[in-house]
DNA sequence: GTCATAATTGACATTGTTGTCATTTCTGAC
DNA sequence: GTCAGAAATGACAACAATGTCAATTATGAC
């Protein structure tokens, strides 16, 4: 509809860089809250840990759900950026071990993101869809067409694999985790793939210590 | 302090019998609550549930905090009641699988329980350390000294086993688990202990099936 | 059946939460 | 610097939840 020859930024409103300040300071706030107080959580708090009044609250969220549906992909993206996803190894095992390693680093690195994504399911399921998890399945379904992994990609396996990560990531966020503990795990899933214990031991080594 | 010949059954108070009925009652409508609308239930909600007025609540429990105190032994102990833990196999990776299903088999069987656990760390951390997964580690600790599990029980490896039973827990109660699946995750579980895939398979069907 | 005792109830005061909106304060393009 | 437009504020009404308690009802040992 718009004939105007004035550059783009104009369509931006007065405010917008407050505003987009405001509304990464409020998410930010909620995980935080979310994090410690769980689902029973009150609007005022997330705005005074914000340290906004209520009101403003509402003048970016219409109500608490509207919140949570916001806090979805915010934490994937959170998660995602911390996760670094370019991965070049070509062989499948380094890169599952790769891929899973770096998924505990961004759970630590993220703490708030991922104790919330233990909480509410919502976010857990998104970051199992697309986040740094979804990308072990492909990369499962291509090692076991490769004959790299004798075992299949069904069900039941991945559920080994994300269930033993999720445990895993919670120890990292509680600071039970460190390089010896995240490289047995890595190790073991290698062997539920079918790598013989000996290699899985050095790629998992390899992939932590990289 | 007391001196009295009458017999034991007089220490019970006039409304006994009631008063363990309404108490099951509201554990049982916290649980339902607890299961549906997480941690942000109120009192309210739980006493509507269990058929009572609010003030019947706090008749039996101060205060929201003291229900989740109340919850999590009652949680195990109905957990633990339906997993039946008596299991007589002498090979350990048999008494693994046997331990596994009975778990996740109690889960479907508790679904709310389940849920409940799924969302609150302490009650989780209860089932984990006096419920049938706790039979887990020491199973680990016999199999590995036996040289039948190559792998260490250490907590990289507990990670993986726990995991992917509190996962495969959370599909069962989502109704999207079978006896196929529930095969897959004990069979991958072996091989994460050592165990050849091909036996590993036998023995998963074999304690699915018993 | 009686009845001492205990459980149950719901009104109440209190406090916390939600969502609105007129007013005030701040922002940033010019 | 100006100032139109946007963001922020906090008082407010409506409502929901908490915890208490005097009055009421039900229990079960005899």
């Amino acid at each position: 509809m718009s004939t105007s020859i004035t550059p783009e930024t104009t369509v931006l409103s007065r405010g917008h860089k407050k505003r987009s300040r405001t509304r990464q300071t409020l998410l930010d706030a909620a995980l935080e809250v979310l994090a410690e107080s769980g689902e029973g959580f009150s609007v005022g708090e997330v705005a005074a840990r914000a340290g906004v009044s209520h009101g403003t609250f509402y003048n970016y969220f219409g109500d608490r759900d509207e919140l949570m549906d916001a806090l979805v992909p915010y934490s994937v993206e959170a998660f995602a950026a911390r996760a670094d996803l370019e991965v070049d190894a070509t062989d499948q095992a380094v890169r599952f071990a790769t891929i899973s390693v770096r998924a505990l680093r961004a759970a630590a690195g993220s703490p708030n993101t991922m104790r919330v994504a233990l909480r509410i399911d919502a976010i857990q399921r998104a970051l199992l869809i697309q986040g740094p998890l979804s990308y072990l399945h492909s990369n499962l379904v291509d090692g076991h067409k490769a004959g790299r992994f004798s075992s299949s990609p069904d069900e039941g396996t991945l559920d080994v694999i994300l269930g033993a990560l999720l445990l895993a990531g919670r120890r990292a966020i509680e600071g039970e985790s460190d390089d010896r503990h995240i490289t047995t795990v890595i190790e073991r899933l290698l062997m539920t793939l079918g790598i013989e214990a000996g290699e899985a031991g050095r790629i998992a080594a390899a992939a932590v210590s990289s």
